[in-house]
DNA sequence: GAGGCTTGAGTTACCCGTAACGTTGCGCAA
DNA sequence: TTGCGCAACGTTACGGGTAACTCAAGCCTC
């Protein structure tokens, strides 16, 4: 009764004293950095090994006054694939460095990432990497207050609190208006939701909107209230926006996985892509390739992005000079699912 | 030069100074437990805002001798759009209990997992949530030193290391198997990926192997060395596997992935499906939906597999009895992508 | 008004490593 | 022999918070 059985970890100071030395000692030689004898590294890894002895790293980063080697992540959702591969492209190259990824999922909404940004802070991180842009006040507040670095990803267009990297999503919404002009098609649609923090996609929308408005045409817009830019509001929202303006020639769609559902509904519906309407998604999914068609859609780099974020942040950590915005860039693809240029797809 | 600016964080003792109280009063107060007057309580509390004061878990977890609320999340890769889901499941649950997910992404190796254990156990985790049963000897050494408990997710197939949920993965291609064959279909291809720690992928083809040959039929496999199971895989397997076995009637794929890759090559050499050949997925993704036709597939419910996972885990911390083994279950998808059942699809 | 109880708040020891410094003992040169 | 330097190792003092204990003041009771 004197004592609780406490935790039955091995400290090293049992270590030491199984190996008849000190605990500074031990310590030296856990951490190699000299200051013994070979004769006394023996004895003491021997009992490390008898004991197994696992290092305490809480006491480690509590003794040093230091920050610990974990990173706080968060990402907006994980049914969403591109977030999945962009937190691949992070962990990976965290891990390669050390690092511990502290994953957070805020739903895109201000209160999840609050708390859990005072929660992580509260573990002494040794830095942040942020979905977007948009935080809420008390999460700002407590981000300056502790001094740490922060990558915010995914969305560019801003003047970031600390690093940024990411996309122009103005801009690829506006080369996608651009093209679609630019084959000819005017009134456009579309489909999309509503989120408080997806910026990224709305700015999209307004890149894309001036595009189209610069080139003649108009943009009829279709916003679902829904919990996910998936498959489902893409099919009820391409419903609804049809319903309300038949004469829509051609679908600008939120992402890929949306315009997949829009597929299928026009298909459903006996229309034929891109016959009788063109399709074009944005994000550029591995799995569009099932599609007999190449989708119209925009490419982004999401493994390079979670890398390039991690990487900076490292480099940040490490000490050196880093950019403030990093921008990953991204391509159009032209793909199948809407018309072909004027003047012929055959004429040189 | 006397002190390195140390962090400028801001600690208990500083805010107990301000307010003019102790720092085991400021303690009590902050965790609200009782022993302080009212007036006492604001004072303290005042201070905390004005200092923007956040308490460091360090160093409570390590004077209290407790363990963290970290939990450690082991996944084999997020390109698989199932790993993801399982991940969001996991992480959504933790969250909602107070801990925090620190994620590991294995690439499917033991060496990977070995080393991220090591770390992970060093930093005083409540438990852990691992993807796969087979661990190394190692992995397994510090595991049980650790005393930690452990849920095995994804394949039930075996006596957990602690917990373990899952579902049974050779039923599941047990059950494909007695499908196919009750189509009629004899000669079936398999097409899948060979990983060290895809034991589950493993079992299911066990399974089928097994209800196709109790069934009088052949099953024709071809496992490519491959990193991901994902669609160029499944693509390049169907090919290398219609040269080797043109008399193959069907295909059951390792994923959905694979099958979509399939799908894409059989149609691409002008096959009709399933006239010409059949094609059945694993996972029910549900980007499936986009295809004409339904997919062949076995439905699981990744997302719920990682919330019963969490839950359990939490279960298990808070001391309440729990269960070895948890079966999540799965049904299987028929389809439109193979044959109908003989004696028409009219007959009731 | 003395004694006992409750309440509020301070003291001390400790958790497990590490930094800084102190000590020991040996080899070698003067 | 003495003195010095250095390698090897021990001691002490933290760091931020908590448990257990102590102490003082206020209130009530008879």
């Amino acid at each position: 009764m004197s004592k609780p059985p406490k935790n039955n970890k091995i400290s090293l100071a049992e270590v030491a004293r199984a190996a008849g030395v000190s605990k500074m000692t031990a310590s030296r030689v856990m951490r190699g950095e000299g200051g013994y004898s070979e004769k006394t590294r023996e004895r003491v890894m021997a009992q490390v090994d008898l004991l197994g002895y696992l290092p305490n790293r809480l006491a480690t980063v509590f003794a040093g006054d230091t920050s610990s080697t974990f990173v706080g992540v968060s990402i907006p959702d994980l049914g969403n694939e591109v977030f999945a591969q962009v937190l691949e492209g992070i962990d990976r190259k965290l891990g390669s460095f050390g690092h511990q990824t502290v994953l957070g999922l805020t739903q895109h909404t201000h209160a999840e990432e609050e708390n859990w940004i005072q929660t992580v802070l509260s573990w002494q991180p040794a830095g942040l990497i942020l979905t977007g842009r948009s935080h809420s006040v008390r999460a700002l507040d407590m981000l300056r207050n502790s001094g740490l670095p922060v990558v915010e990803i995914w969305d560019l267009n801003s003047s970031p609190l600390d690093m940024s990297v990411g996309i122009n999503h103005f801009d690829s919404g506006f080369d996608m208006g651009r093209f679609l002009i630019g084959l000819g098609y005017r009134a456009i649609g579309y489909v999309g939701t509503l989120h408080d923090t997806a910026n990224a996609a709305t700015a999209r929308l307004d890149g894309f909107t001036k595009a189209v408005a610069d080139g003649g045409g108009i943009v009829c817009k279709q916003l679902c209230l829904h919990d996910t830019a998936s498959f489902y509001p893409g099919y009820y929202g391409t419903e609804q926006l049809l319903a309300g303006a038949r004469e829509v020639e051609c679908i600008f769609y939120q992402n890929d996985s949306m315009a997949f559902g829009g597929l299928q509904f026009c298909t459903a519906r006996g229309m034929h892509i891109p016959d009788d309407i063109g399709i074009a998604g944005w994000g550029n999914l591995p799995v569009a390739s099932v599609l007999p068609k190449r989708l119209t859609s925009v490419h982004v780099s999401h493994l390079k992005l979670g890398q390039t974020a991690a990487e900076i942040l490292i480099a940040k950590l490490s000490g050196e000079p880093v950019k403030t915005c990093t921008d990953i860039g991204f391509h159009l693809i032209p793909g199948a699912t809407v018309k072909s240029p004027p003047g012929g797809g055959a004429g040189a």
